[in-house]
DNA sequence: TAAAAATACTCCATAGGTATTTTAT
DNA sequence: ATAAAATACCTATGGAGTATTTTTA
């Protein structure tokens, strides 16, 4: 992954460019002056060594290479944007993962997990069943449940944040009857 | 188009972070320093609002969110290097536009533009027929081709720059038959 | 003549590097 | 004890704005 370089603002203006069939329409839209339209739109073609624009003072038109890049551009800006919004949290939980023991994650999650992201579509829900021991700092789990005395083990707790479940939890009834099982939760 | 801001260095830190395992071998890989690819991860963190690596002086872990955005996001960062391969130039032509009329492209080029091409499979061809007057420079015309005195036209001949059409006619034998037709030709 | 692109010039934000601190194995 | 991430600090680059010039419809 070498030779991809900064180019955002540059891929922006001239798609913005494109769309608008001028420099100056285009920084409006995107709160900006021409001048540093054209230059961006200048830099990229430097960068790419390939003219993308014919322009006269009154006219842009795409060129052939413009035409096959804006194509891609155009809709790698669009799943970019979306990832982005996809993953931006609006200060709801997006996700959580969860550690628990082989047993227990089958006997009740796999009952309770399907029923909360009924409730809760939106929410990923990362399970990791395992019987070892787990760092919840290093492997940044968010819940973990252990049965019984388990809380009193070697494992350290740390009070981090409250926990993004627990929030979940705590903003309407509750979806999942965890609130009995002793839990080792990061809070 | 309005969402996107400027991120390609802070993803790229991201992705060769993942695929690293490491800030160290990422800034390694990418010619620069930990402290730079920290910030980077850092930036990106911010802007979303989301941690996407869980992290100690001594592993990396994907979020949730973490790994959801890498799968889209490296993939786009691919998508773009492929973008940019395409269009960027290895000294060669890579694409003409040529004007014509409707009654010339017709008899002429249909034949030859497949011949040419065959020969040249990379160069790409933009062949726009028309028979209304067309101003080369403002639709960024490269080859037009017009019958016999409609050189004595009122169109305007301006030298620009050595016409990449003509370069690709000199770099070897004549593909097409075009030298002897009258050319209203940017050159 | 009006409006748009290019450009010269200046300024400032910020990205990045160096050096240091903290932390974990 | 070693190596990695975070951080404080500083510097310089280059991105963006203002104002001007050029061009074209």
């Amino acid at each position: 992954m070498l030779s991809v370089f900064n180019q955002l603002p540059e891929l922006s203006a001239f798609v913005e460019s494109v769309e608008c069939h001028s420099f100056s329409a285009a920084a409006r839209s995107l709160n900006t002056t021409p001048s540093a339209i054209s230059k961006r739109v200048a830099k990229l073609e430097d960068r790419l060594g390939v003219r993308l624009l014919q322009r006269t003072t009154r006219s842009l038109n795409l060129t052939v290479e413009g035409t096959a890049y804006y194509d891609r551009v155009s809709r790698l800006l669009r799943e970019l944007n979306e990832a982005n919004d996809l993953v931006i949290s609006g200060g709801k939980p997006r996700g959580i993962t969860i550690s628990t023991s082989l047993d227990f994650g089958q006997w009740l999650l796999v009952q309770s997990i399907p029923e909360f992201l009924a409730q809760y579509p939106e929410i990923q829900i990362d399970l990791r069943l395992s019987d070892r021991l787990v760092d919840l700092v290093v492997e940044g789990i968010d819940v973990a449940i252990r049965l019984g005395d388990l809380e009193d083990s070697s494992l350290i707790r740390k009070h981090l944040e409250r926990s993004e479940f627990e929030l979940a939890l705590g903003c309407d009834t509750e979806p999942l009857q965890l609130n009995k099982s002793s839990g080792t939760t990061q809070s």
